[in-house]
RNA sequence: GGGCGCUUAGCUCAGUUGGCUAGAGCACCAGCUCGACACGCUGGGGGUCAUAGGUUCAAGUCCUAUAGCGCCCACCA
């Protein structure tokens, strides 16, 4: 078998490509969409030419075929081997990703990349999370908007139906945005939430759960969104100031002509009052606890009660009326006291039979009508605006009521508590380490989780009601351990937990069975995503040990516990919390030993990016404009310790492509227009726009932010270029590097330092550094310097051979440090390279790798880090920008004749390096020596270990010079008086470390010597 | 209200355990098409490190307070 050329062409001229044999071995492989990695050998060095530019799109769709047709990032157990594992914080379905999940995303696979190069067995498990209420509201909204239809106009299987529609097109964007992004995910076992595999893990979770005591119904206080009808999460409402009042009422006191003031922002709250509260210690309402006070309304009478933590005496007017299930503090207080929770609520907030003569009536309403009828009454005694606070649904943007249902919870006290000692004894580590402080205080409340939700989107809870004797079950259900029964806190139904569906008529057509309609909270099935995805409990019963004939189980124990989770800190709480509570209840183990926790990504007036806020930009947008490697560059740039980062965003106009910068006002899409200050062309901004707008463009966005990624890329291709330019004649050969010359002594002291430093700061997830690391070694280092040393040695037949294979060394390390932050430019020079000089490496030469996907990741002696000659290098280099910088003054275009005043070893030196300087500074004659005189016109450099001339007969301005050296003079006298005051301080040099005090000696006498110098020089050039 | 961060050049950000004259990219100014790269090269200008105290021989770095910004949690009869 061979391999077709184009597979490898790099759409180079066709001449140079000369393949000599391709060979496949035959797979035998027995797994579907897993090819075993081919192997070919490549051909002889020659010298090819790349394009002028980098291609990102061209080796976007290049390398992402070339990638999966050798299935790299398919992962198998494989015992004898260490993996590594991650598994994907799963994007919600409810619409494309944005740049948070670029970040997220690309940080997970530089990390698996990585991994995967230093002979990790490596796993990124993708898929995507069914998100429950967000995902019904959205599809429920273009309902509304395109149809006019509610929910219920169209019945739960069609609802869901239309749901798995846009699950199945959402899902699909999704996995192309990764994959474009080049995330290196396993593909084959890509999950979803909702599918079997995961309902499955959930099914048995809950029944485990269930039969341990551990879920329980009951009534609770919850918040209840009236349009969506729904009990949502505390973290799914937000918080936004209405304008509302205050009101002023009285209750009439039993028995006495006595009136108890209260005040309240909700008066239609009162129909549902069992009691008022005062503070105990409140000297005036003593005489008031425990009497009857009377609802004229609906003429209940409810008592007077002292609470201590309900009534802030020094708060209105010291009294509190009490509505225990319409208020959440209310509802702790009548828990304490026992009081009647009266519920006046319908679920579309209109008022129920409760009521009394409000019934129908919508809560706004009835709080008008109340007002209304206490005052006729003569008990309402004014009202005051006020901006109030509300709690709003984000899902539906309406109010929340705090309404009393029915709803499922998991008991959390000993869950918490595990889950907490695992981060407390380094089970479970977080990185930054701060965040653990979050986890362990939300953690620490112990509140009951509420897992109901009133959705047809998620996994029904898997409970049947029925009325019946339990002989009826215990028949039914004989010799049955799938299912099990408890009665519910009244003790009048069944409450009955199956693992797999129980038909209807289960018990009989007498005792027909009903299922719970509800669906549990999206949280409890990504609670169980590291081990669910894994395959988690496979077709074993929860109490069976499944043993080596399970594979699913084999597979789950060689991953799990995975190597780190990568999110963001927002879902510390819900999620992370949550994932080691269930992983440590069903497998034992944590499902991770690091939890690391990026910043977030803000726009340029320092806000989250949502959609809501019509802020954000689509990832695909800036892989079109700048390339992926752009993208992944600018992410993991971007990602430091602590700090959030600011991205500014402009739309480009789709006219004339002129940048607009997103202003305050085209977001909460406010601005459906915006005029191109440049063509005066009217465009619609980027952004979160429902549909499309056939009369005006949209416009792309851009961020500048992702140009230094760009350019990089460039800088990194042009690299490539210039070598294999150069390439004529190389062979691989050994090289012994104590007998390599200084430039390349330098360049692998750099090169391991820089290696070693990379790989110091992936392991502490500093990426940040680790595109810092590499792009100033590329870019300063390698390329400002070691390219242009090279110049000269490649056109001299001595160095030429050389300078070739370090060159070549030093950029096939480069590729490799560069792949897991820039993986299709560094595949696509790998690729290169691999036709011009196949066998490389420093310092003995091998095959390379087919893909440097699978390329070792490099690792270089520390004896090669050689200070002393880093410092001489950095001495030429400080001749060279004087010598550039006088150039630069004097607007020189010939070259300059160079007189360097030094002791005998640094001459040496610069004799050894002459070759260099001239080169590099446009030099003519360099002379240097301790004997070296100033020429008569020159200007001057001086350095701590020698003294620069560049000549400028005829040149020189005397006055320009003289200005520039008082300048210089006066720093250098500055800076040494500082030097000074600090080392006639007898504090300083008995207190600072020895070496710190001979450091400021040393300092001083540097600076004198330089001072002398300076002036030296000043007097001769006024005597000239 | 509680907690966690942040405030350094016009902009976006680095700055390890306190220790030579605080760095980068972009933007700005000047010059460069010289055979890798104008997505480039060379040189240059630009900062009272939010403010006020304190600790220390020494503070951008540690402590306290203040102001502003962001996020999380709780709460507002």
């Amino acid at each position: 078998a061979s391999i077709p050329l184009h597979s490898v062409n790099l759409s180079l001229p066709r001449t140079i490509f000369q393949l000599s044999s391709v060979s496949v071995p035959a797979s035998e492989d027995p797994e579907p969409g897993w090819q075993r990695p081919r192997f070919y050998s490549i051909a002889k060095p020659m010298s090819i030419e790349l394009p002028k530019q980098y291609d990102p799109h061209e080796a976007q769709q290049r390398w992402l075929t070339f990638w999966d047709e050798h299935g790299f990032f398919h992962s198998r157990p494989e015992p004898g081997r260490t993996p590594y594992c991650i598994v994907i914080p799963p994007p919600n379905v409810t619409g494309a990703l944005h740049m948070g999940h670029a970040l997220n995303n690309t940080l997970q696979d530089v990390l698996i990349r990585w991994r995967r190069m230093q002979g990790y067995n490596t796993l990124w498990m993708p898929g995507t999370d069914h998100a429950g209420i967000a995902t019904q509201a959205v599809v429920e909204r273009r309902l509304r908007v395109e149809e006019g239809k509610t929910r219920h106009d169209l019945g739960r299987e069609e609802l869901v139906k239309r749901i798995w529609q846009w699950k199945d097109q959402y899902e699909a964007r999704i996995l192309r945005q990764l994959r474009e992004m080049g995330c290196s995910c396993d593909w084959a076992r890509t999950r979803f939430t909702l599918d079997p595999v995961c309902a499955r893990a959930v099914r048995v979770t809950f029944f485990k759960m269930f039969r341990d005591g551990l879920i329980y119904r009951g009534k609770r206080l919850v918040n209840w969104d009236t349009q969506l009808q729904t009990a949502v999460a505390d973290d799914e409402i937000f918080h936004e100031t209405v304008k509302g009042a205050f009101y002023t009422f009285r209750y009439p006191v039993k028995g006495t002509n006595e009136f108890i003031r209260f005040a309240t922002t909700r008066p239609e709250t009162m129909l549902g009052d069992t009691a008022v509260a005062v503070h105990p210690d409140d000297p005036r309402y003593q005489h008031l606890i425990g009497k009857t006070a009377i609802i004229p309304l609906v003429n209940r009478e409810i008592p007077i009660i002292a609470d201590a933590q309900l009534v802030d005496p020094t708060l209105g007017t010291g009294a509190v009326k009490v509505t225990p299930a319409h208020d959440p503090n209310d509802y702790q207080c009548g828990l304490r006291h026992r009081l009647p929770m009266i519920n006046i609520l319908n679920p579309d907030g209109t008022i129920n039979e409760n009521g009394g003569p409000y019934a129908g009536l919508d809560r706004y309403v009835a709080r008008g009508r109340v007002t209304e009828d206490m005052e006729k009454l003569g008990l309402f005694d004014g009202r005051e605006d006020r901006d109030i606070d509300l709690a709003h649904s984000d899902r539906s943007k309406t109010p929340i009521e705090p309404y009393l249902s029915d709803q499922w919870f998991v008991k959390m006290a000993d869950l918490a508590q595990a889950a907490m000692d695992a981060v407390i004894d380094g089970r479970v580590k977080f990185f930054p380490e701060r965040y653990a402080k979050t986890y362990l205080d939300w953690l620490g409340e112990k509140r009951d989780w509420c897992i109901s939700r009133q959705l047809w989107w998620g996994h029904r809870i898997p409970i049947w009601y029925a009325y019946c004797p339990e002989a009826e079950l215990k028949r039914a259900f004989a010799g049955r351990d799938d299912v099990v029964w408890r009665l519910d806190e009244e003790n009048t139904r069944w409450l009955i937990c199956a693992l797999e569906d129980l038909p209807p008529d289960a018990l009989g057509p007498k005792y027909p069975l009903e299922q719970d309609p509800d669906v549990l909270d999206t949280w409890f099935s990504s609670a169980l995503w590291p081990h669910s995805t894994l395959g988690w409990p496979g077709p074993a019963l929860p109490d069976q040990e499944p043993g080596p004939a399970n594979p699913d189980w084999q597979q789950m124990r060689y991953y799990y516990p995975t190597s780190v989770l990568v999110t963001s800190r927002d879902i510390i709480t819900l999620w992370v919390a949550r994932m080691v509570i269930t992983g440590l209840y069903n497998v034992g183990e944590v499902p991770f030993h690091h939890v690391y926790i990026h910043p977030k990504i803000l726009d340029a007036f320092g806000e989250t990016m949502s959609k809501t806020k019509g802020n954000g930009i689509d990832p695909l947008d800036i892989i079109e404009r700048y390339g992926a490697d752009a993208l992944r560059f600018g992410m993991v740039h971007i990602a430091t310790e602590t700090q959030d980062s600011r991205m500014p965003v402009s739309n480009v106009c789709p006219h004339c492509g002129t940048l607009v910068p997103v202003k305050r006002e085209h977001m909460y899409m406010q601005t459906r227009k915006v005029t191109c200050p440049s063509c005066k062309k009217p465009f619609r901004p980027g952004g979160p726009w429902p549909d499309e707008d056939p009369d005006l463009p949209t416009a792309k966005q851009a961020s500048e932010r992702f140009e230094i990624g760009r350019n990089f890329a460039n800088k990194l291709w042009n690299a490539a270029r210039f070598l294999l330019m150069n390439l004529e004649g190389y062979a691989p050969g050994a090289l012994r590097v104590e007998e390599l010359p200084i430039e390349d002594r330098w360049i692998l002291s750099r090169l391991a330092t820089a290696t070693a430093a990379i790989t110091e700061q992936l392991e502490g997830y500093h990426f940040s550094d680790v595109a810092r690391t590499i792009y100033d070694f590329t870019w300063s280092e390698f390329c400002d310097w070691y390219v242009e040393m090279s110049k000269g040695r490649l056109r001299d037949p001595a160095g030429r051979a050389a300078a070739q294979r370090v060159l070549v060394g030093v950029l096939d390390a480069i590729l490799r440090l560069v792949h897991p932050v820039m993986p299709f430019a560094a595949e696509s020079i790998w690729q290169a390279l691999n036709e011009a000089a196949f066998e490389r490496g420093l310092p003995v030469p091998e095959p390379s790798a087919e893909s440097v996907v699978i390329a070792p990741w490099p690792a270089f002696p520390a004896a090669w880090t050689d200070l002393a000659v880093e410092q001489r290098i950095a001495r030429m280099q400080d001749l060279v920008r004087a010598v550039r910088e006088v150039r630069s003054r004097y607007d020189l275009k010939t070259s300059v004749d160079v007189f360097v005043r030094c002791g005998e070893t640094v001459a040496d030196d610069f004799r050894a390096l002459a070759a260099f300087i001239t080169l590099l500074a446009g030099v003519g004659r360099l002379e240097c020596g301790p004997n070296v005189q100033k020429p008569p016109q020159s200007a001057t450099h001086v350095h701590p270990d020698f003294e620069a001339y560049v000549s400028l007969r005829g040149l020189i301005d005397v006055d320009a010079e003289a200005k520039r050296l008082e300048k210089q003079l006066a720093e250098k006298r500055k800076h040494l008086q500082g030097a000074q005051a600090k080392l006639e301080n007898p504090n300083f040099r008995e207190k600072a470390p020895a070496e710190v005090v001979q450091q400021q000696r040393d300092l001083v006498a540097d600076l004198q010597n330089q001072i002398r110098a300076i002036e030296a020089n000043l007097r001769e050039l006024r005597q000239a």
